[in-house]
DNA sequence: TAAACTGGTATACTCCAGTATACTGGTAAC
DNA sequence: GTTACCAGTATACTGGAGTATACCAGTTTA
């Protein structure tokens, strides 16, 4: 049986289509990584904005990859919770990492 | 021995950065697909234009990735050929692919 | 009591990735 | 002799992703 190049396609884009920008992958991994509060995850991606880190955040809470918890105590305590579907990005991501890092030691090599 | 969260972020956003924009992993998957030649490459990916393909081989000749050929037969056939380097995305686009698969899966079984 | 933390919002701006469209010069098929 | 293929280039345009910066109200630390 012949492989269905157009199904391939289709399902790679629309892999691309939900990463999307540039911060997705790193929040995604952030809270892998057990990050939880806001501040704690912008301070582990170095470079992002606030901004974009919230935006980033209230699309991935709409896109049922995070979890905003809010606990009331003084002061108040927001935590957000990547979901199982958040983590199947994990093979993903850990063949990114991998890519990155023979990359980096190519590079270095050539030098 | 903890794993370093700043050096794993780093071959994360190397591997991002080098994916770059919106087509040039449906090209490595055409290439790694066996397509060649120009037409045939901006066919196999419905929704690219002659100016994104172009502006992409170019790119990825400069980055290794492909190989151009010009055979001086007439008409003049050019072949785009990935490099080995190339094929070392092949398992972030299988992982991706895979995806893509389970998250359509996902969004049908929802209607 | 001033500085620094928390979890964000508001406004303004910029730049370039991606789109749209037309065109070229040569070859070959109908 | 006109239509269609090949392998692209040229020009013009635009939307929105991403940046920069300031600000808020409350709390805790020095």
């Amino acid at each position: 049986m012949e492989r269905d190049q157009a199904e391939e396609l289709r399902a790679l884009q629309d892999t691309l289509y939900f990463i999307g920008g540039k911060w997705r992958v790193p929040v995604i991994n952030s809270l892998c990584n057990g990050n939880r509060r806001f501040r704690e995850i912008e301070r582990s991606i170095p470079g992002i904005t606030t901004r974009m880190l919230s935006k980033e955040l209230k699309d991935m809470e709409m896109n049922k990859l995070v979890t905003r918890m809010v606990y009331n105590d003084t002061p108040v305590l927001v935590e957000y919770e990547p979901t199982p579907y958040c983590r199947t990005f994990g093979k993903i991501i850990q063949e990114m990492i991998n890519w990155g890092r023979d990359h980096r030691k190519k590079v270095i090599q050539k030098q």
